[in-house]
DNA sequence: AGCTTTGTTCAAGTTTTTTTGAACAAAGCT
DNA sequence: AGCTTTGTTCAAAAAAACTTGAACAAAGCT
């Protein structure tokens, strides 16, 4: 008459319940910034774990796919979140995560942020001209001066960047 | 022998091409915001549009059902981003965009980061416990290194959002 | 009061995103 | 060269998120 045992969020076991809690945190995160769960759970036990972990320890450890470690990891190398551990006399490879707040924030700007604001204001330049062959002169006034406001929105957004990482990253 | 003409990424009617083009813009600005396409098509509509729309005028504009116009219309508001017009002689409700940047963003971060933020705290603290229990001492001392980190990103993050409201929002 | 218009709610349906796992490639070892 | 281990890829499955639409509530009008 065993009472079943209640079912954490992630299905792993091989975890303690710190471990876990930690991992759950990045989880949460990573969703706040619109990154797949596997990132959080990866980077998680990179963060709370001591030592560099191979992907079939992700893979052990957190019970998800090969393929889901493996697409994780390269993501997380894109971001700068993680990086390949060096010097382990082994044949597989092993990472470790970023600990300091710069180099996460300046991976997520430049592979997440600026991209949609560059082809933002693309778009924008695009729409603009647009506008600007509108016949009658009272619309076309009002469609210019919202499209102008846009782009003093994405210029506006372009400068804080840098000022973000500053502060973040320091 | 009619060409197929070319599929526009939302499939309304009665917009204009620049109309069109508007909403997809905003309908790209919050995926990247985390937030369901309706809210843009809504908001990008409003802000393109020179007089304020009804419930109703969205449904028949935007092709999207009246359901998602009032859960969109709602959140719409929630973030402070629509407002209801006031002195129309109708019986029905118009809304028109908030076209400041300082309210988006301030609803952005209220609705969206800070609530993120505060229960991240919350988790940090209740983990923190947990670790300073932990037996063994080195693994102890390496743990709330770790975690006292997580702290200070977490501060870092509560000191930024007001800056970031004082330079967006001006 | 009954009819009509306006707007909300939420279970079910649809779409989008993420994960899985099996096939494959690459490289080390004997 | 053949075997084994490590890691990648991508079509299909699963999960998550969003939208729909029908039932309902609320309020104005006659």
């Amino acid at each position: 008459m065993d009472l079943p045992s209640p079912q954490p969020e992630t299905a792993s076991v091989g975890l303690t319940e710190l471990q876990q809690q930690i991992v759950d945190f990045f989880v949460d995160g990573v969703r706040v910034l619109g990154l797949p769960r596997s990132l959080g759970e990866i980077y998680g036990l990179l963060f709370i774990l001591p030592s560099p972990l191979s992907l079939d320890d992700l893979v052990r450890l957190l019970g998800i796919s090969k393929g889901s470690a493996s697409q994780g990891l390269r993501m997380l190398k894109t971001l700068g979140a993680v990086r390949e551990a060096s010097g382990n006399g082994d044949r597989r490879t092993y990472y470790e995560p970023a600990i300091e707040l710069k180099p996460l924030v300046g991976g997520f700007i430049r592979e997440q942020v600026r991209p949609h604001l560059d082809s933002g204001k693309l778009k924008l330049q695009i729409i603009s001209e647009s506008a600007s062959r509108t016949e009658n002169p009272a619309e076309r006034e009002f469609l210019t001066k919202r499209i102008e406001r846009l782009k003093s929105w994405m210029k506006r957004g372009g400068r804080v960047l840098p000022m973000l990482q500053k502060i973040l990253g320091q």
